[in-house]
DNA sequence: TCGAGGGAATGAATGATATTCTTTAACTAT
DNA sequence: ATAGTTAAAGAATATCATTCATTCCCTCGA
């Protein structure tokens, strides 16, 4: 047996609780898991403290901000470009995600950006400029069928 | 003049921190924004009902459940692939993420898995057996620079 | 088998918070 | 002006968060 905490069903079903909206109150948890509220925030406080939750999210609408088209950018890099370039795609306007990625010398790109014409700039002015860029691969979202940051929680092992 | 309802400054702080940290009570936001309480309460309720905040979320540390692993996998269809496919790939093992593409007939999926033998498994059981799909196209990441929901508040325009 | 120790749940107490309602103020359009 | 609209403040009360002491249960070691 081992000394490690696991998760158990409890902690289980408060982070299936919090996976469907993490703002509400303790006592409501409580009340759905069946325990005294100060249990759950005993419980909700170790699972923050052990990073197995890292934090709590607001999902706003894009479109009120002018992000309404979202695409996905791979970019293609010298093997010898500077180090600091994940960095630097960070903060190109419109940027969500940078991921780097497995045997292309290059990063992938998450980006919101108002339209096409953004976009394009974006590309052109932003990214294809920096140093050690070679080339770039976009791909335009039509269309979203699921987006979710949520995880399979019965794929927990101890 | 629009009748329509504005962001106004007061809005705007108010999504600022709920975008830092969502679980937190209304009385420190209220705190924050320098208003009473029940004010903050009434506009969160209303960016609640003008769709503009759309949910809360909980991040969670993808290890302890086993989806440690991240990878981009761009499928392409046949351009008469039945029409829920889109659906179909909503339900395979590990996907988060599924974007139609534009100029592809495609779809770019974001999925987590435990390792690059269940990506394998995914992708030659699950994914390239399904009805449609002519070829799939994966990206590992390797390394995850920046990932965030979060959209940039200052391009808001009424 | 027994008892010590650790970990976790309960229940009570209290201080803080959410929520509702009423009043007031500012702004719009007629 | 004046009625209508919108939002903020303030008060009141119901609910909640948080702490603490206590109890319970499990495990380990003698």
């Amino acid at each position: 047996m081992d000394i490690k905490r696991t998760i158990d069903d409890i902690d289980h079903k408060i982070l299936q609780i919090l996976q469907e909206k993490s703002r509400i109150p303790n006592a409501e948890v409580a009340r759905q898991v069946g325990m005294a509220p100060s249990a759950v925030l005993e419980r909700i406080r170790k699972l923050e403290d052990r990073q197995i939750i890292q934090g709590y999210e607001v999902r706003l609408n894009p479109h009120p901000f002018n992000q309404g088209l979202m695409a996905f950018v791979l970019v293609t890099v010298q093997s010898a470009s500077r180090a600091d370039l994940a960095t630097l795609l960070t903060q190109v306007t419109g940027v969500q995600d940078v991921h780097q990625v497995a045997g292309e010398d290059g990063y992938l790109l998450k980006l919101r950006v108002a339209d096409n014409a953004e976009l394009g700039r974006v590309l052109a002015d932003e990214i294809c400029s920096l140093a050690g860029v070679l080339q770039t691969k976009t791909n335009i979202v039509l269309n979203t069928i699921k987006e979710t940051r949520k995880l399979d929680l019965n794929r927990y092992s101890s």
